[in-house]
DNA sequence: ACTTTGATACGAAATAATTCGTAATTGATG
DNA sequence: CATCAATTACGAATTATTTCGTATCAAAGT
């Protein structure tokens, strides 16, 4: 249950992002995905994810010639981190001024702003 | 009205919390509240200003014979750019789901979770 | 077995962030 | 105006991230 720590690079959650979605993935899935030769060069791709490796933010197997990776940790594992870390570095350690900036900038949506409220009632609700 | 596009690393983050404290701050003050020698070299702290000068982040202005700096961005215009970022990097684009995120860890207290509901409810009060 | 094709490994360059030692400058004090 | 202490400027080393060219390897077909 011990969570791992982990702080990737803005790269390496481009490349984690999909690796979430597809759970098991090849270098030229991921090079695809992210827009193929004329966004990176492949063994860009391939470079980060073989470093990726040695970090330990994912894992592979052989399957044939080719290597299939996993990440490591779960999305909200990893998520859970990058906000930790930024409520502590940028909000002073207080989530609910993170959360209050987030609302207040104006980003989320009137269907958004819903969501958050229900979510919010069944929080407090569940608790009690 | 035209935000200013900043990047603030981590380490430049620290420094310009400080400089939002204060508003008008020596090196000198600036390495003491980031715990003194112990914590960072003079000269680090000196450099790191330096170049968040050449790079715009901060103004100076001589004082006979230091120089007293302050930040060019405000505190919410930062912190709105470094949550729009994350929110792009990490989420997807969606706010909610960074939002529901932070609520979902634990992180809020009941008080905190309260504040969060009244600024809600103001929020959508105000803009029926 | 040989060749081709597709994949990985390796090394290194380019850029950026952080750190700090030493030199130069400035203002104050005797 | 010479000296001292505080401050800034400069240059360079260190570390991390990103990028990619070239070499190597492996398996699949001939």
């Amino acid at each position: 249950m011990k969570a791992q720590t982990v702080k990737p690079t803005d790269k390496e959650m481009e490349i984690l992002q999909i690796l979430w979605k597809k759970s098991e993935v090849s270098v030229k899935e991921v090079h695809e995905e992210l827009g193929g030769e004329s966004a990176n060069g492949y063994t860009t791709i391939l470079k980060m994810m073989q470093i990726m490796h040695e970090k330990g933010l994912v894992t592979r197997q052989k399957n044939g010639k080719l290597h299939l990776y996993k990440a490591v940790t779960s999305p909200e594992n990893t998520k859970t981190q990058l906000l930790d870390k930024m409520i502590h570095t940028v909000f002073q350690g207080s989530a609910s001024q993170l959360v209050m900036s987030v609302l207040g900038n104006g980003k989320p949506s009137k269907q958004e702003l819903k969501e958050i409220r229900n979510y919010l009632d069944q929080l407090e609700g569940g608790e009690k």
